[in-house]
DNA sequence: TTCATCATAGCAAACGTTTGTTAAATATGC
DNA sequence: GCATATTTAACAAACGTTTGCTATGATGAA
């Protein structure tokens, strides 16, 4: 530990007062004159001190800390939503312990044990497996991407299901009638709302999904290409493609390039998220944006509600974004 | 706080052992009979015990903790420096706060501060600021980007002054004569000894470095591009763009499309850093490699190997990795 | 003057651990 | 069988805070 040697005692004991006064004059509660919270406030500021906010966690059983555990920063889509976490809980003297999982189901829940231990004040997370697991938590607790309004938990999303349904009627109203969906898990459930939009839209078309037509790859850049190369090695005919995010599709574009395929001639490919790189002049990805920075924000705000409310139960609280197409160069005119 | 309200009294109430006993078996320390051992763990298993490690830290004077603070967790160049170092952290039980300084000194100190009251082990950090403010701090402490090999701090980073060579070099031999230089931050250390290997470069081809062709940006894609409007804008013959970082040079491409310039025939652009986007066959950025995820590993193993050895004054370490120059299609071949 | 009121400040317990010291119980050596 | 060594377990202090309670002294009212 960074050695802090002086502490409260130590102020006292060169004021010759008691350390309780100390610390209430630090804190700003009563008991204490002016006169010697001055005089104690310009000594501690004089003598270096530093609170020690172990000990201050220890007997006030708030820590000023939260824990994130999300599967890989390098994806902008939690890049930013964990730059929207950490201003927003450094505006409430939060601090952050970041975890990174790296979609490991195993690691995800070591870190959820190891944040326990920490004794953070509450933790947002996005969960790699099934959310099953943390159905029963009761402490504060926040899951990216969890929605059923069934249930009585807070959540803050986009709707994924219309997301879905947008980049797939967008693909049909383009002229492209055989899509391929590329997944990132099997069983993420961002993902699985997204294909119910897609299925549809795909309904109001006249057309089904095809199982054999959804692939499930990874949440990269390279995932995507491997699962387009997939994709396209099947045998059927494929004019579109839905990455369920960003990487996927640039993954896809790759594939594309790579094979000769023309975009968006032959093939049509929309992605998910708009991350930054979506927009650049040489890629112009169509897809469908998600406000990652606000959901950050969003997340951690009202983590830190329930965080005060831990006694009154109040009502759960769904927030509920729309998503937005962006129409690029990856899809063709009408 | 996480209400965890089981503890190591609680455990020994149940099992009518003295709570040192506890301690001692959960530690795996000796003084337990194996039969005791057993006993306890099982039952702490049972009762569902979590160690509390704030008084853990209290007493120990060891919280497992470090502290990053980077200005810009989006920019690829910090994500997968950090994603370096919460894998090595993890490896090693210590979990990381996260903090997000915005290229705000002020910020950054206040991170700074916040850290210390947390207490813990050891602090990672890119100074926004000049790092002379860390001069004479004794902890355990690793400054990203800081080199100076008069001083006896550790170090860990890229041979800034031979990337910045290598990259004007190159430039050079492509036979581009007029470059332009578009930096983050006035004082950033990296730049300025970036900017160092370039004006050797160009002594090299018997050139010197402009400083009217230095043009102060910030270290994104939007600064990238307002920054080489400004180049262009200023009534010199450019021919050349060396972006000190790749979402500056992506900026620049950015700008170029849309003043119809031609990369790499009229104008050849080279970055710094190798971000995944910038291999994209869309982009294909000429830029110089630094090996990120292992520099972030490093840099946490460094600062492990100090905070273990506080005591003991080692000899101090400087790692130095070599860049490498990726030569894609944002510069002609020769 | 006396008693009640009040502001100030100190004492000590508590938060949940670890660990040095001591006490009890068991084993060992002669 | 006794003294001694050794293992096992309990006690209590310590880590650096906060806070309820108590003590002190000053102030004010009757």
């Amino acid at each position: 530990m960074i050695p802090i040697s002086i502490t409260i005692k130590d102020v006292a004991r060169e004021l010759g007062v008691s350390y309780s006064s100390i610390s209430r004059a630090l804190n700003g509660k009563e008991g204490v004159s002016k006169e010697t919270r001055d005089k104690i406030l310009e000594m501690a500021e004089k003598m270096g001190y530093q609170p020690n906010d172990l000990a201050r966690g220890l007997v006030n059983k708030i820590s000023k800390t939260v824990g994130v555990i999300v599967p890989d920063i390098n994806n902008p889509f939690f890049g930013e939503i964990v730059a929207g976490i950490t201003d927003a809980s450094s505006e409430n003297e939060y601090n952050i312990f970041l975890c990174v999982s790296g979609w490991s189901v195993k690691r995800e829940k070591e870190y959820f044990n190891t944040l326990i231990q920490k004794r953070v004040d509450g933790i947002i997370l996005k969960s790699v497996g099934d959310y099953s697991d943390y159905e029963n938590i009761k402490s504060p607790l926040m899951i990216i991407e969890r929605y059923d309004r069934n249930q009585n938990y807070d959540s803050v999303e986009v709707d994924n299901e219309f997301g879905g349904y947008l980049a797939t009627k967008h693909l049909l109203e383009c002229g492209y009638r055989n899509l391929g969906f590329i997944s990132g898990r099997e069983d993420d459930s961002a993902c699985k709302r997204r294909l119910r939009g897609a299925k549809k839209a795909l309904e109001e078309y006249g057309l089904s999904l095809n199982t054999d037509l959804v692939i499930e790859g990874s949440f990269s850049i390279e995932g995507g290409r491997m699962a387009a190369k997939q994709l396209f090695g099947k045998g059927h005919p494929i004019d579109a493609i839905f990455g369920m995010n960003d990487l996927i599709a640039l993954g896809s574009l790759q594939y594309c390039d790579e094979s000769g395929i023309s975009v968006p001639d032959e093939v049509g490919v929309v992605g998910f998220d708009n991350i930054s790189y979506a927009g650049l002049p040489q890629i112009r990805l169509t897809t469908v944006h998600q406000p990652k920075y606000e959901l950050g924000k969003m997340l951690f705000a009202t983590l830190l509600e329930e965080i005060h409310n831990k006694e009154e139960k109040k009502p759960t609280k769904k927030i509920i974004l729309n998503p937005e197409l962006k129409i690029r160069k990856t899809t063709r005119t009408k």
